[in-house]
DNA sequence: CCCTGATTCGC
DNA sequence: GCGAATCAGG
């Protein structure tokens, strides 16, 4: 499949929309998205207004010798021993994806609390729904039918969160 | 491992 | 001109 114009138009708003190389491939069909990212750069359009991730185009400060010889300072002087270091059960890890970065087949299962700034995406690959498979059971798990005593049912519901 | 764009180079 | 392979990075 060649470069028709049609398909050249098609390139050049889905890519100056900031979808990304692999999206706009998938969108027109038959090519990759390296053939997608070879077009973009002849067109002459490799710079985008909107780009999906920006890259950064600084470059990066050159990494400073690292302090080999020291002893890791255990850095926990004065702490009289709080009650228990028991983490909340029912938080995953922070996903891999953020608002910015979060892909169309990436899954959508917000961790975190959405008006904070550590919120995220889980992020890893979608399947047919807006969910990794992992999250699809979680989301889709309409009911368990048998009921059971309060603290059974909240120990069960609370490991699908580990 | 998933993803991103950038570059190279044989075709 | 094209795009796979590769590179460099998050």
């Amino acid at each position: 499949m060649g470069w028709t114009d049609e398909r050249v138009e098609n390139l050049k708003r889905l890519w100056l929309d900031g979808l990304s190389a692999s999206q706009i491939a998938k969108q027109l069909g038959g090519v990759t998205r390296n053939a997608v990212i070879g077009k973009v750069h002849r067109l002459g359009l490799s710079g985008r207004a909107a780009p999906s991730q920006p890259t950064r185009p600084v470059f990066k400060a050159p990494r400073p010798p690292r302090p080999v010889a020291t002893a890791p300072a255990p850095r926990r002087v004065e702490t009289p021993a709080q009650p228990a270091p028991v983490p909340t059960v029912y938080v995953e890890e922070p996903g891999s994806a953020t608002v910015l970065t979060l892909g169309a087949h990436m899954c959508k299962w917000p961790i975190g609390d959405p008006s904070s700034d550590g919120f995220t995406f889980c992020g890893r690959r979608a399947g047919e729904g807006p969910y990794c498979i992992e999250h699809a059971r979680v989301a889709y798990q309409p009911q368990q039918p048998k009921k059971r005593s309060g603290a059974t049912e909240l120990a069960r519901s609370l490991r699908r969160y580990i």
